[in-house]
DNA sequence: CCTCCACTGACACGACTGTTTCAGTAATGC
DNA sequence: GCATTACTGAAACAGTCGTGTCAGTGGAGG
């Protein structure tokens, strides 16, 4: 259980690194950005793994209130589309990406596996979505499979071209 | 025009990269494992900036020559499937999901432009492909941009669980 | 009051970073 | 033969990295 103090750290360095990425932060500079030290970071999180490793799971956290959020059911793609695709939420789907790359490079350490478990989070969440009759079908893996595939190269053109109108256009 | 030692340095160089990864390399262990030296490197290519460049562009010929050798026309999406799948081409796409994330995470420097570069060749030869009377209809476009955004989800989902028959079950 | 505990500041350690300086060597063109 | 060019080696530069050490704060509980 994390004391009042790291969780209030943790928010604001959570916040520096939507802007600055996380692959290649270092203590020093966020400390100074978020009024704290090296010392103190060091304190709470044990390591800079350790500290890499909350905020990796503070974006997972966002991440799966997004999806609880949208729930189930009939439409979720579009809905799901709708949270992808807005601009308040670039920052944190780049720093996803950046931690999706990251993990498929580097195995080791606090990134370990997090490109995976995403993958499993959405297509559970498409299943879930599916009409219960076809969800253990193979048709029905192909389909939760194609339309995660569909959302997240969707995201990728997006995130690099910005031109929300021509991606939501292919998507319909 | 490089000399023959660059390039024989830039291949080796970019093999490295190719299993090491590209957004944390540095100067010293690269000139080791190549058998160079820092001296070196920083002669030929001017400056890391300069040689991580030069390897952004050798991963980028590599792609290029890949659209090249596809070709256009009818059964364009299902080659470029089949390239992308390949167990060999692994690393190359790896390091090229990299270069993408990074490209959008830090937009000045060597990656600029990188992520946007490949969106737009890639929608490019998919548009080469279509029959010449819808390419400049709007369906055209969302249909191009609704192929890529398939390939690269897939992509995606196949370099973080390697599960090439499910992936390649939902492209059918 | 006094002790405990969460937290913090200042500083130094060794390792690493990209880059520079100074010194060569080997081959090539005149 | 001689000068120019392409390349290389060794060492050092200033800077940053994560981390450790030692010394405190300040407030809360007994």
């Amino acid at each position: 259980m994390p004391s009042a103090r790291e969780t209030e750290l943790l928010e604001a360095a959570y916040r520096y690194v939507l802007t600055h990425g996380l692959a290649d932060v270092s203590l020093r500079p966020l400390a100074a950005a978020i009024g704290s030290s090296t010392r103190v970071l060091l304190y709470l999180f044990g390591s800079k793994d350790g500290l890499v490793r909350a905020l990796l799971a503070r974006a997972r956290a966002d991440e799966l209130a997004l999806l609880a959020d949208i729930g189930t059911g009939p439409g979720v793609v579009t809905r799901l589309w709708e949270w992808l695709s807005a601009p308040a939420h670039r920052p944190l789907l780049t720093l996803w990406l950046e931690a999706y790359a990251r993990s498929l490079v580097e195995p080791e350490g606090p990134w370990a596996g997090f490109a995976r478990a995403t993958v499993e989070d959405w297509l559970e969440v498409l299943k879930a979505s599916q009409p219960v009759d076809v969800r253990d079908t193979p048709e029905g893996l192909a389909n939760r499979t194609r339309e995660l595939a569909l959302l997240r190269g969707a995201l990728l053109d997006l995130l690099a071209t910005g031109d929300v109108e021509r991606v939501s256009a292919a998507l319909g």
